[in-house]
RNA sequence: GCCGAGGUAGCUCAGUAGGUAGAGCGGGGGCCUGAAAAGCCCUGUGUCAGCAGUUCAAUUCUGUUCCUCGGCA
């Protein structure tokens, strides 16, 4: 049984990407003692601070900012983990009587801030290597088979093909002699509660703001920061390099792609992954839509639910 | 102007030994419990360039017109 004082109120803002959350926050910040953590997954490495859209220095300037580059691109990080994070920093932010607003577009750390994460332990990244490596040998199907039998309630649950999700859930089952489904009828209730903002914004909406984002990324040196991340760590399999636009990068640096090509490329990837969080951001039902022309209704509604909440955490 | 190769889904192309056609990409829709900017699923009728001919039947064969791309002039 929670009490009051263990529930953590914040604010959270969420939308695509381009969709203008960043400056959002930043006017959020001008009425209320706003400190903005980043709900982003890619926005936690140090190195591609343009390639991920991080805010700018100037833009931290206006409010504190946290968990915005501090990773390195070696560094794997989880949803669990983040959320690891993200509450500690929340429970910082309101220790100081400020107000945490989480900002970003990562739809599954919303998901696990504000409804919980199945507490299973970290696994191993030999396990993993191991079953990985299975897949390469026996076939997806036979793994898919095993799991069939290991676990048939979520073998159910997910499609044949779907080989992270299988490998995930035969990873589990081996360290943790538990199965996935089992591990999820663990109860996942979050200490953290607060409204969830939505921007909906249109792919129509957002194409012209990618385009342009993209090309000022390029001018910015875009290609200049993956080098450099490159020189750091050549691996463009780490955890860090999985921003879109990371690829497409390399591939024109390698003389793979042209420059022009590479462009292209990386504006229509990043359309797609656009059209999956409206897709993700959709389906929340607890989520309160906005569209980018009423940024002065989310100001006021995320001003007066943060004095709704207050008056029950004075 | 001549010779050759083509004109099939928004794009790149496959195909039909004559029975009105299919992949990839793109587009659209969706899923999502620790890689989530990831991963996965569903979704393709288009005068098969135009016209005429042969045929029960033509996108497929023949003729012709138009267009594109090479080569020669």
């Amino acid at each position: 049984m929670q009490t009051a004082a263990d529930v953590y109120p914040v604010l959270c803002l969420a939308g695509p990407t381009a969709s203008g959350k960043t400056s959002l926050a930043l006017a959020l910040a001008t009425e209320l003692p706003v400190e903005v953590i980043n709900a982003d997954s890619r926005q936690v490495y140090a190195d591609f601070p343009l390639i991920s859209a991080q805010p700018t220095p100037e833009e931290r300037a206006v409010c504190p900012h946290h968990l915005y580059g501090i990773l390195s691109s070696d560094t794997q990080i989880s949803a669990g983990e983040w959320r690891d994070m993200a509450l500690a920093k929340i429970i910082e932010v309101l220790s100081r009587g400020h107000v945490p607003l989480l900002c970003g577009g990562t739809g599954m750390y919303f998901q696990t801030l504000l409804h919980g994460i199945a507490p299973i332990p970290p696994t191993d990244r030999d396990v993993r290597a191991r079953i990985e490596d299975r897949v390469g040998r026996e076939g997806l199907a036979a793994l898919h088979n095993e799991l069939c039998s290991k676990d048939p309630e979520y073998a159910a649950k997910i499609h044949p093909h779907d080989r992270q999700r299988i490998v995930r859930a035969l990873e589990v089952l081996e360290q943790t002699g538990r199965t996935l489904s089992d591990w999820h009828k663990e109860g996942t209730a979050s200490p953290v509660s607060g409204p969830l903002f939505v921007i909906q914004a249109s792919l129509d909406w957002l194409m012209p703001r990618i385009e342009a984002r993209i090309e000022c990324m390029m001018k910015e040196g875009a290609l200049d920061e993956m080098k450099r991340a490159f020189a750091r760590a050549p691996d463009p399999s780490l955890p860090g390099f999985s921003s879109i636009g990371c690829a497409e990068l390399l591939a024109c640096a390698r003389g793979t792609l042209t420059f022009e090509d590479a462009l292209t490329l990386w504006i229509k990837n990043t359309r797609a992954y656009a059209k999956r969080q409206n897709t993700w951001f959709r389906g929340r039902k607890e989520a309160r839509f906005f569209s980018p022309s009423e940024g002065k209704r989310f100001i006021s509604e995320a001003c007066s639910a943060w004095e709704n909440i207050h008056s029950f955490n004075p």
